[in-house]
DNA sequence: GTCTATAGCCTGATAGAC
DNA sequence: GTCTATCAGGCTATAGAC
């Protein structure tokens, strides 16, 4: 591993291509699924220059996790109190489906971990999520308190948006094997905007 | 393999073993995380004894995926034309919100299969899943003209269903992480069916 | 810092006795 | 039909030269 100094430009490249193929890999054929050589090789880089930079197996794809749960969790975090109701959960619903457009390999990179029970990230679930998904229902029932949406179970609102905006980045290959050509996500956005429109309508 | 004879009873006790302990498995770590000797041993059954009934890991994971298709599209199945439009589409819903709390691996099995891009029936979902899926699209776009539903989105409104309720089941750990001791399908059975009596309401 | 070579483990599958 | 023993291949990780 490089040693405890700041890191030249050839460790900050190198670094950064292997999480970049590590998440290219990793959110295809999951942790196990995958192999040091592909990373490496998808990286520009033989295997033991790799584990060079990192460790082991395990801590890349720690390293991965916990570099993009922030990454994975801001839309939620900028939900704000002060705004619009209804505006700021449509907002934070749109940005949620701009990352399942975006960053699929993000989203299936948790998908493939929460699916098998997430024995690597189960204390940040039950921590830093819950934390922050408990602050923010507690917005959302002050909303619906004062009239602004209308009452629906806080958490099952959060996990709906959750399962509406991922599954089309996480499930992929089956929304295309059905839609054919068409763009899912053309279609997708105003869907899904109209449901929480009629679901929150006080 | 045993002979092409009719089964006696314990191959027919065995074979059901081992279908039944894969699926534990393969749902629980993916097809490359696991192993044929967790199967064999969690069958009851010595490795070489396993790979009596079936000639390979790979010959496993077919059997199971092909044997509970037709079990996880017979909701959708059975969706009726001659029924009352709302009741018939919220009675599904139900029947897949129930299969996500009684049948979970099932669900993961798929998803494990799903989020790494189907590999192993990707001919399924094109074909028979399409299939499938247009045919009942076409009556619900049928409801919609007639006026007896608001006009959505037919593929949205089943992917939306399918990505609601099987949630539940595949990311089951985070769901709980936040819920803590509440029962997930408790709150979220009348949460969902609000949600589409409010969307599909003319 | 990067490479070649290889150790050492795990795993899918087979051989062959019973 | 079921077992013990074992092979062959693939994998993570390390040793050691440059």
């Amino acid at each position: 591993m490089p040693k405890d100094r700041a890191p030249t430009r050839i460790q900050k490249k190198n670094r950064a291509a292997i999480l970049d193929a590590a998440l290219n890999v990793f959110s295809a054929h999951g942790f196990r699924g995958s192999t040091v050589d592909q990373i490496a090789t998808e990286a520009g880089l033989s295997k033991p220059n790799l584990l060079y930079y990192f460790p082991s197996k395990e801590a890349i794809h720690t390293a991965l996790l916990s570099g993009l749960l922030d990454v994975w969790l801001a839309p939620l975090h900028d939900l704000d109190e002060a705004g619009d109701p209804m505006e700021e959960i449509l907002s934070y619903i749109r940005r949620k489906l701009q990352m399942s457009r975006e960053l699929p390999r993000e989203s299936r990179l948790f998908a493939n971990e929460l699916v098998q029970g997430a024995p690597r990230i189960h204390d940040a679930l039950s921590q830093d999520l819950k934390q922050l998904v408990d602050e923010k229902t507690a917005i959302l029932k002050q909303w619906m308190d004062e009239g602004k949406i209308a009452q629906v179970h806080p958490y099952h609102l959060i996990f709906s948006i959750w399962a509406l905006t991922q599954h089309y980045a996480d499930f992929d290959v089956q929304v295309r094997a059905i839609l054919g050509d068409e763009d899912p996500f053309e279609g997708a956005e105003p869907f899904i905007d109209t449901l929480y429109r009629k679901l929150l309508s006080p």
